[in-house]
DNA sequence: GCCGTTTTCGGCCCGACTGTTTTCAGTCG
């Protein structure tokens, strides 16, 4: 089981607890719980199998450690089954809705028996659903349009997918009239694999409603949620939902800061802010007032924005996004970090890591060809390799196994490498790399036999079949694979395709000390659709101190651009570019190239080959 | 249920919007 799994027990817990109207800091407490299990790099079961004590986790109690050690030894969490005894647990795919929470949730099923989305959605044909207490015309439209969304679109959005939406509609609300800074906040400015909306934040000095108005006529919006002064929602096509907020230009930062999140780092800031007597919210840092004087009650309707903030205190920050950091007595803290797990202690002494950039990649080591199912030739390749700036690459065409891609045969092998010879001769400036993607077999073996591997430059391998070997037998065919002498990187480690296909199931742990024993390179894929490993791998691989690469897996020459979200994901991960083999020149590559060589050898000649 | 620069008990982040309320609860981010 791993840290995921219980995360997700953990929550569907919290989110039963909440329907049943449990105390909201229990609820909390659960939910806490699962995000300090979920962003631990290292898995929960080995920690409990060496006898470690979980409560030395933040957030994890001495209750939830006795919950997750039984839901480790029996596959169920004990109070998860005592509240499905009461409630149904299909309850909390009700709150998925937009718009249904816990206790509309809960009056649906006291009331009329609704347990599941097909339930209500019978209740709201039949016209049952106004008539409930709190309820009435328009919440029940509202939530057969929830329905219909959920319907259409019940995944997140991948990242190149929201960020192409986000790109056009920031250019176009930048034509509006009179608007100032426009910056794309949420989860894409974070970088996250994953996007559920976009929001955007803007710099409008006076009432916002004209800015709102020019964003809602956005020529391919499909729907418009919600319209006002200071915020508006429209949905596309696609269902993705893009929320614009327009605030004066003294709450920007603050606002960006804010919309930006992640929602566990701003409440960690937040918390960190009343300590120092300070209030943070989205229009600025305040200084709380000493004296008691206001004791008016600031949600009285009717305030002026500017009396309202008078009854905050002071500004202290706001405009810039720096100002509100340096405010709470912290440097910037970049958005691909903010996920409070550890930035804030790290921004407080000054020990942020120096995150990888795009410029510092070198070269990159997987891409294909048309010798399988690569849509450009080798030199098409290697020249739009060389347009990136790059100094090294590796052809990695895919091995026999994969015949329905023209995978290649040992015989092809060869004459492809004639080929690399060739181009290589003609584009001196570019080191080409003999290599290729081997498949690991069934039970571990590799797909190209010992002769050939020996001579490829760099060996790549990957899992491309047989997805659902139960756990043990997947773990010991990718170790199997990590301790064959002539393996360099593991690529795509998890096989995950996001949205689409889950990672297959093995000990993620153990192959990385495999790795880090062998000296062999996980791959960072940089493909959108997989970006696997995970950040939280990514993380743990650099604390193993296994070498990471950032490859695109291109299979044409535009695809070589999606080596920035690659970057993106090392950088969520905390990587620096000491961190990442591939920011390395060409000499030092060359040498860790040569080390692993000689090693390589050593063994091949004590053992007379690979086992 | 967790936790300690105010604490082993008594707190626990903050504001906007919506709809259904005649003064506020629920939901969201």
């Amino acid at each position: 089981m791993e840290n995921h799994d219980i995360a997700r027990a953990l929550t569907e817990l919290a989110d039963l607890l909440e329907i049943q109207g449990a105390s909201p800091f229990r609820v909390r407490a659960y939910r806490n719980a699962a995000a300090a299990v979920e962003s631990l790099a290292r898995p929960v079961r080995d920690m409990v199998e060496a006898g470690e004590d979980l409560t030395a986790i933040p957030g994890i109690g001495e209750s939830v450690a006795t919950q997750i050690r039984a839901l480790l030894a029996t596959g169920t969490l004990p109070r998860l089954e005592e509240v499905t005894r009461e409630i149904p647990r299909s309850l909390a795919t009700l709150t998925q809705l937009e718009g249904v929470g816990p206790k509309k949730a809960k009056v649906l099923y006291e009331s009329l028996g609704v347990a599941t989305i097909d339930d209500l959605e019978r209740a709201l044909a039949a016209g049952k659903v106004e008539d409930l207490p709190g309820f009435g015309k328009r919440t029940a439209e509202r939530i057969a349009h929830a329905i219909e969304v959920y319907r259409r679109h019940s995944g997140r959005f991948l990242i190149h997918e929201a960020e192409a939406v986000a790109e056009h509609v920031a250019a176009y609300l930048r034509e509006a009239e009179g608007v100032g800074r426009v910056e794309i906040a949420g989860s894409l400015r974070r970088r996250k694999e994953t996007i559920g909306d976009v929001d955007i934040v803007t710099e409008f000095d006076g009432d916002g409603t004209p800015v709102v108005e020019h964003f809602v006529r956005y020529p391919d919006a499909q729907d418009v949620e919600a319209a006002g002064s200071t915020k508006g929602t429209i949905t596309m096509p696609s269902g993705l939902q893009v929320d614009l907020r327009v605030v004066p230009p003294h709450s920007f930062g603050a606002a960006l800061q804010y919309f930006t999140g992640s929602k566990e780092h701003s409440v960690a800031l937040r918390i960190r802010a009343v300590r120092m007597g300070l209030r943070l919210n989205e229009w600025g840092v305040f200084r709380t007032p000493e004296d008691e004087a206001m004791e008016e009650d600031p949600e009285e309707s009717g305030w002026e924005p500017e009396a309202r903030e008078a009854a905050w205190g002071p500004r202290v920050a706001g405009e810039r996004e720096e100002g509100v950091y340096e405010a709470l007595g912290l440097v910037w803290i970049p958005p691909v970090l903010r996920e409070n797990r550890g930035e804030i202690e790290a921004a407080e002494e000054g020990r942020l890591p120096e995150l990888v950039r795009l410029e510092d990649i070198r070269g990159d080591l997987q891409m294909h060809s048309t010798w399988s199912d690569g849509k450009a030739s080798i030199e098409e390749m290697a020249r739009a390799c060389l347009e990136r700036g790059y100094a090294y690459m590796a052809i990695t065409d895919h091995s026999q196994a994969m015949a329905m891609v023209g995978g290649l045969t040992p015989e092809r092998a060869r004459e492809q490498w004639r080929e690399v010879e060739e181009v290589q001769e003609r584009l001196p400036d570019i080191r080409i790399f003999r290599s290729a993607e081997v498949d690991i077999l069934k039970d571990g073996a590799l797909d190209l036999p010992d002769d050939v591997l020996e001579e490829l430059d760099l060996v790549v391998v990957s899992v491309h079949s047989y997805f659902d070997l139960d756990r043990d037998a997947m773990t010991r065919r990718i170790l199997r694979a990590v301790r064959h002498p002539a393996v360099d990187i593991l690529a795509h480690p998890t096989g995950r395709l996001l949205n689409r296909r889950d990672p297959f199931d093995f000990d993620v742990e153990e192959v990385l000390h495999a790795c880090a024993e062998e000296g062999v390179a996980v791959e960072l894929n940089a493909n959108p659709h997989r970006l696997d490993f995970s950040d939280v791998h990514v993380h743990r691989a650099r604390e193993l101190g296994v070498p990471v690469v950032i490859s695109t897996d291109a299979h044409k020459p535009s695809g070589l651009d999606n080596m920035r979200f690659g970057v993106d994901q090392a950088r969520r991960g905390w990587l620096t570019a000491a961190d990442v083999l591939n920011t390395r020149s060409l000499e030092d590559f060359q040498t860790w190239m040569a080390a692993r060589g000689a090693e390589r050898r050593r063994v091949f000649l004590r053992e007379g080959g690979a086992a």
